[in-house]
DNA sequence: CGATTTCTGTATCGATCGATACTGAAGTCG
DNA sequence: CGACTTCAGTATCGATCGATACAGAAATCG
């Protein structure tokens, strides 16, 4: 005989919020915010629009709850990236984990932080302003870390942070763009091994 | 008293059709495909939506002429850079381009063959893959621009102009994504200086 | 002139968009 | 059990999407 543990009231829910959730990530990730319609999102999280209103408030809120997923998932590799003991570790890590994300086999291509909505029509507006705050936070804690290694007298005082922060994360913006595009991960893992032998930038 | 030439038969059109698809652009430029509405295009233009379908046919042949007309407009400068004399000199062309092109003030803010598709529902596959060819030509056409490089000398032999194609245009569509993200001009060509200083890549 | 051809403006088409109202179903309470 | 609360499925909302039908206007023809 089962006892019943005082649960929460009402009738309870008949899927799995979270991995309702990673679907509808990969749909955005795949098909922007924008591209992405409800009907879509939905089939693809097995439920019905209703549902998905009841948990996750609306399409845009859907979408920030999908961005924070990705950050912590697909896209964590920055934040471990940031941790490397040196500076051209980091860059190293930064660059290797944008182009494994980027381009993983039976995920979506591309990084969602630069297609979930580098333009928007009306509607998307709110969407295409968090990916841009998102996007130069990213440039912004890479340009402290290497703040933290000129402060270590790991780079040369004279080393500018905040264009060396800008010219790393353009190249992971570019390699996000050059995935969509389909281009292979080796081609762009050699491309990004060529430029880090260039390291520091002068 | 005017002689009448024998101009076409019919109607003659009400509106300067060039004038038109020069709206058109910059509106799929700001707001890319399918953020871009018939309604939003048709009011820029100055026409309505059936001037626009006998003139040009439909949405997506509106979009490839405009991005006929961007190509040989505010893209043009790919074109001029091939036409360096030096490798280094191409280079530097492509990327103070891009910088122009993508921080123009009074103009949209990023590339129209970035962020025109970058991604796309069901609707907007075709002009998506209109993009991804053209961003790969413009790398394919950087290569074999370094191929001829390296075959008159000026670059060594042991040059991978493949790599070396991808990394710029990697910087390029890069420099896109953070012009869209609002990046100043200034900041963007100080990073293309310090990047190319570096140059060769090793 | 009238016949013909082409362009324009209005009004609207069916489809799809994001978002809800409503009715039961499935649970916890007393 | 019946009262209460929350979730699920259907059916549909008004708005907007891209695209057209239709009638009239403006030109060249014979």
């Amino acid at each position: 005989m089962k006892t019943r543990q005082s649960g929460p009231i009402g009738r309870p829910r008949g899927f799995d919020a979270d991995e309702a959730l990673e679907r509808a990530m990969l749909v955005f990730w795949e098909h922007g915010y924008e591209g992405a319609s409800l009907a879509t999102l939905t089939n693809a999280m097995g439920i019905s629009t209703t549902s998905m209103y009841a948990a996750f408030g609306n399409k845009e809120e859907l979408f920030r709850k999908a961005l924070e997923r990705y950050t912590e998932g697909p896209s964590a590799y920055l934040a471990r990236a940031l941790e490397e003991p040196t500076a051209l570790g980091v860059t190293t890590a930064i660059l290797a984990g944008a182009i494994r994300t980027t381009t993983r086999p039976a995920h979506p291509h591309g990084c969602m932080g630069v297609q979930g909505a580098l333009v928007s029509g009306d509607s998307g507006r709110g969407v295409r302003d968090l990916l841009v705050a998102w996007r130069n936070n990213g440039c912004s804690r890479l340009q402290e870390r290497f703040q933290r290694a000129i402060d270590d007298g790991e780079l040369p005082p004279e080393t500018n942070p905040r264009l060396l922060a800008r010219y790393v994360t353009t190249l992971a913006f570019g390699i996000a763009v050059q995935a969509a595009s389909g281009v292979g991960r080796d081609e762009l893992q050699e491309m990004a091994d060529a430029a880090l032998r260039t390291w520091p930038l002068p």
